[in-house]
DNA sequence: GAAATCTTTATTTTT
DNA sequence: TAAAGATTTC
């Protein structure tokens, strides 16, 4: 966000509010993190004995934590900025793992398992971690699921009282387990601090050093880091927390909205400041995010005001025929505002589901559009990694001609021929580190020639399987060769492309000119002049969610009773669409699919905006040009006889199937499948034979039953 | 035509 | 594990 000279009445409060506790209620786009800055600075102004030492500030992510130390170094200017280091910006997470490493001994030189080693570690020692006590069943060797359970326990650790003696069990197999090979992971880093601040007092002379701490994105914070930053309080520290109830969006991780909402119970002498205008998005998109999120049950009264004059937006809604025809129909839109003189990077495609990514890339590659996106399904399903995979099995299986056959078209023959000569040293013996194989092949074969056309993306891809394979190797090197082999094959083949799901192999180009492709998650704290939300419809957004055994099925008992507290809500789903919406300054695009399932809730609920322009009549189309996909998941009609139907109660079985097949009808093929509900209705037919039938037919059929 | 049974398929992600 | 679709059985 541009630098804003003039503070309004309520950030110049907060800015100056430094000698009380402090919670900031900011709503999208309210230049918080400005007000954050500028108070900081405030404090080393006007405050003589405060050094940077003396502050804290706990950021959601790195990256937000490089931007903020950045604009704290510009609002100090060169003198007072000299010492910035001496002062902590960074995430929760770093805080504890610096304290545990200064202040313990049992953890001074302890490595962090992020979730892939993680994995790969729980995968070899999986008897050692406790696994094979949990009863996982059907998924014995879901490694994902009990980290799961290792996480929630680990979070609910003061309650351990009321788990059963084998899950305590499990939890210090675990930990003993990892401290004994001297790694720890995320949750227990956290944990460790707790414990330290309770009991090594050293630790609480460095707490009590500290005079400010703020934390940013409070509303996404959970309750093992809020003990942490009450903790802290405790001695002395000026609180001061910033966030937005409404934008809570990683309650699956534990984040507790209820913090924000009882701040001020919980801390003594808590001054509140609400900034309420929006300075980023035009007034329809303000009041399109302000009619779909009143529908939450707001414990925190508010309302979201826009103070960008020039224009109110544009903000459309566009019925598709299906996810195919949505991206395409936005791919057009990208072309058009492209010509109209908005930079491509300005452009965001902001997705619910990860799994969409791919499909709208593809189209985009089509129609020439540049785009960036940090999915890894793209770097798994890329031009390079197939080529990688099958030079590791060259190792173990000698094909000189199959290896050619790969490379050929990135290398001279006679450098080949040194590649594959080194391939062969190597799987004769020796145990170099894979990743160092493939670079060296890479670089014998000259496939980082400066010449080729694709050598960024060769760049990308080298690092990224590099970093693949360097993982797997801290936790496999020891082994032979030909099984470290075999098992980084599986590892790929399988759960790489699970675990690496979200991670950036790729490094973002602040200069490159790309449309920007991402989850919404990953959308949080940015904003684009457009924005486009595809895929609203029912159960695609609001999602349909908690599938599968999950961690509470494993745990039971108190796990289960309280297992709402990870669950996303109707609610939460909202906030996330809050969230999207409220990225966009100028031009808020959204799609819907009439050839799946129901039009999304909230697009239901942002119509009563009346800026919102829904275009639901343009949709022509040839029954014959078209062809619908009826296997596909109808949506709102289930049969009610069945066992797990969900149908409302109350009606008798024919209202309810006749009901069901007009909103079916409503929802998908308009015009030829409302005349199939009366007919349904009429004769009785099958619902699911009347899907089988032509749009043709249906007329047909009705015409002669007088129903048209 | 209804009920029972079988089959398929299941978010978001930071450190 | 559980929802919902598909298929089979009665």
């Amino acid at each position: 966000m541009e630098k804003k000279i003039n503070l309004t009445s309520k950030q110049q409060e907060a800015i100056s509010e430094i000698d009380h506790n402090l919670q900031i209620i900011a709503c999208a786009g309210s230049g918080k993190t400005e007000v954050i800055t500028r108070r900081i600075a405030n404090i080393l102004h006007s405050k003589q004995d405060i050094k940077p030492e003396n502050i804290v500030a706990f950021t959601f992510t790195n990256k937000a934590a490089e931007s903020l130390e950045n604009r704290i170094v510009r609002a100090l200017g060169s003198e007072l900025s000299a010492n910035i280091k001496t002062m902590y910006i960074g995430t929760i997470h770093s805080f504890c793992y610096n304290l545990l490493t200064k202040y313990t001994k049992q953890f001074d030189n302890f490595k962090i398992l992020d979730s892939v080693k993680s994995h790969l570690f729980v995968k070899r020692n999986f008897k050692e971690c406790g696994m094979s006590d949990l009863n996982l069943e059907p998924y014995s060797f879901n490694i994902n699921l009990f980290l799961q359970c290792i996480e929630k326990m680990i979070d609910d650790y003061e309650n351990s009282d009321n788990w059963s003696q084998e899950q305590r069990d499990v939890l210090n197999k675990y930990t003993n387990f990892l401290y004994s090979n001297n790694y720890i992971d995320f949750s227990l880093i956290i944990f460790e601090t707790v414990k330290q601040i309770e009991s090594n007092p050293e630790v609480g002379k460095y707490l009590s050093t500290l005079k400010y701490l703020v934390v940013d994105e409070y509303q996404d914070v959970n309750d093992l880091q809020e003990k942490l930053i009450s903790h802290i309080a405790n001695y002395g520290t000026n609180i001061c927390v910033v966030g937005d109830d409404d934008q809570t969006i990683y309650q699956f991780r534990g984040s507790n909205a209820n913090n924000m909402i009882s701040f001020s119970e919980r801390y003594a002498d808590v001054h509140q400041v609400h900034l309420d205008k929006n300075f980023r998005c035009a007034k329809g998109i303000v009041d399109v995010a302000n009619n779909v999120i009143k529908n939450n049950k707001r414990l925190i009264s508010k309302k979201m005001i826009s103070t960008v004059n020039e224009s109110n937006g544009n903000i459309k809604a566009e019925r598709c025929f299906d996810e195919i025809d949505e991206f395409n129909r936005i791919a057009k839109k990208i072309i058009k505002l492209h010509n109209s003189g908005i930079h491509y990077k300005e452009i965001a495609i902001l997705v619910r589901k990860g799994k969409f990514i791919n499909s709208i890339a593809n189209i985009l590659d089509d129609a020439n559009i540049p785009y960036e996106t940090d999915s890894t399904e793209h770097f798994f399903s890329g031009n390079y990694f197939n080529r990688f995979v099958i030079t590791l099995q060259i190792l173990t299986d000698i094909d000189k001609a199959k290896l050619y056959e790969c490379w050929k078209d990135v290398a001279e023959r006679t450098n080949f021929n040194i590649g594959f000569k080194f391939l062969r040293s190597c799987a004769r013996g020796g145990n170099l580190p894979l990743s160092k194989i493939i670079r060296d092949f890479c670089d014998k074969i000259a496939f980082l020639d400066e010449t080729a056309n694709d050598i960024e993306t060769r760049h990308i891809d080298l690092d990224g399987i590099s970093k693949i394979l360097d993982d797997y190797d801290e936790i496999y090197g020891d082994g032979q060769l030909s099984a470290r082999i075999n098992g980084v094959l599986k590892f790929l083949g399988t759960d790489a492309i699970n675990e690496y799901k979200y991670y950036n192999f790729k490094p973002k180009d602040p200069n490159a000119d790309n449309v920007q492709i991402m989850t919404i998650h990953k959308a949080k704290g940015l904003e684009f002049n457009t924005v486009f939300i595809p895929r609203l419809n029912e159960r695609e957004f609001p999602t349909l969610g908690f599938l599968g055994k999950r961690y509470y099925h494993v745990l039971g008992g108190v796990f289960k009773k309280n297992k709402t507290k990870y669950q996303s809500s109707l609610e939460d789903e909202r906030k996330l669409f809050y969230v999207a919406v409220t990225r966009a300054k100028q031009n808020l695009y959204m799609t819907y699919s009439l050839a799946s399932k129901a039009i999304s809730y909230f697009l239901d609920e942002a119509s009563s905006s009346a800026y919102l322009d829904i275009n639901n009549n343009d949709l022509t189309y040839n029954p014959k040009d078209v062809k619908y996909d009826f296997t596909k998941s109808d949506g709102v009609c289930c049969k009610p006889n069945s066992k797990n139907s969900n149908l409302e109660q109350g009606l008798d079985k024919e209202q309810l199937e006749y009901k069901e097949v007009v909103k079916y009808a409503q929802n998908q093929l308009i015009d030829y499948y409302n005349t199939g509900a009366q007919f349904y209705h009429t004769t009785h037919t099958m619902l699911s034979d009347i899907r089988e039938w032509s749009p043709e037919k249906i007329m047909n059929e009705a015409s002669n039953l007088e129903l048209i």
